[in-house]
DNA sequence: TTTGTTGTAACCAGATGAGTTACAATGCAA
DNA sequence: TTGCATTGTAACTCATCTGGTTACAACAAA
């Protein structure tokens, strides 16, 4: 049996035991208790439970006996109530979120953003509010690659990066900066924890993202504050 | 603070700490962990923690001082975020277990089914699969309710039921049974567990569907033997 | 009777989450 | 500066849940 289907069963809210017994159970088409138990894995002993949770949840259909008879009710079938009753919670969810969420909000210039996604998602926010010009240091391509239809999209768009040659085949136009100034973004190390920028931008001289890794975790910096902006503009002019 | 909020966020992968503080930070726009802490009744000496999960799972940011900032990403996009993840997740596991399910099944003609849905489910199945003739006895017109869409679509239906004026206004012609053929049907005690039918469909002469409460709980058996059939409808048509 | 299988029930151990306590660090006001 | 309240960290307890095991009753076959 694959790893990873028990995996995403379990995700959508079963116990390993149960993602087990169903899939094995989905794979054999109508078994007994004992051959669920040979082919999953799930002790001998519990399988009648699991069964009958299965059961309880609408996973399994059974047929009294000795032994009693199991099968699997239409995975596609399972899996549309699965979705349904999900995507409703989320609608839900969302309308009481949003009938809470009506004062405005955000007027602190500055936040940081922790997750993978969160960071993404600021990125995206970021360059979709970009009005005439966006100056971009980078010393990776993943960035430029992770949002590059945006990127694409943005006026006045000037990128400088440490060493070109990383960066060609982009369909980017960037502009290596000179010898020495690679030292404003080496890494570095404060309070002994070390902090590396992978990234700083630059939107219209007003608002600014940098994004790196402080004290060994992801980090995204976004400051609103035009005299920050222009100051850190400053000093990445002088990159050339 | 509503509590279905929570409970919705909850059956999103949230806990209890967690769904308290982000709605509460929904519904603040701004503040520091203490306003959190009062707001939402997560103990101060949490809030920390849960603020620094959230941060972790994209849900919050947070601009460091003394003290620190909250803020909540705004909530449509959290929850699209969430249910682009969730479907994209039941996608594939629905994928997987087709894979797995390429050989026929069902070959056993009695299968008992168990859950709420699962029993819906099947009776929908049974309905939308009945070619000429379908004949019910029912004791509550709750399912006919239930099923009424399909029901009224169904070819030959025939329907016979203990007590007339419970069905009136549901538009569908019944028939009462005659004087003392309840006994049949009655409430009953086998093995000491007390056993109630509340609904007996038979199609085709070939396949039928018992619904009622056995033991304590509520189950459908489907029975697809023509013998069976034959016989349970000779018993039926005695009721008349 | 013996043996093996089916099915039930209880138990143990590890992980997780709710709720609490202790305490260091950081301000802030007198 | 001292004293005090607040901020933030870390640990611990308790209950619940899940994975995994043991014991055993009921039953059928040999």
């Amino acid at each position: 049996m694959q790893e990873g289907i028990v995996e995403g069963l379990r995700k959508l809210g079963l116990t390993e035991y149960e993602a087990k017994a169903y899939a094995t159970l989905v794979g054999m088409g109508e078994a007994t208790a004992r051959e669920v138990h040979e082919l999953s894995g799930v002790p001998r002993t519990r399988i009648y439970d699991i069964l009958r949770d299965l059961g309880s949840k609408g996973f399994v259909e059974f047929v009294q006996g000795s032994p009693t008879y199991y099968r699997a009710v239409e995975p596609d079938s399972v899996m549309e109530r699965l979705r349904d009753e999900l995507v409703s919670c989320i609608d839900r969810s969302t309308n009481e979120l949003l009938s809470l969420n009506l004062e405005a909000h955000g007027s602190s210039p500055v936040w940081c953003v922790r997750s993978k996604w969160g960071i993404n998602n600021r990125i995206r926010d970021f360059l979709s509010k970009v009005e005439r010009e966006l100056v971009v240091f980078c010393r990776s391509p993943d960035l430029l690659i992770e949002h590059k239809a945006e990127m694409k999209k943005v006026p006045g768009l000037r990128i400088k990066v440490d060493r070109k040659e990383k960066f060609v085949g982009l369909g980017f136009e960037v502009q290596e900066m000179k010898e020495g100034a690679e030292r404003f973004f080496k890494d570095y190390i404060t309070d002994g924890t070390s902090n590396s920028i992978d990234a700083l931008m630059i939107a219209d001289d007003r608002s600014s993202i940098v994004v790196g890794t402080m004290g060994g975790e992801r980090l995204a910096v976004i400051i609103r504050l035009p005299v920050v902006a222009m100051l850190q503009k400053a000093g990445w002019e002088s990159l050339v």
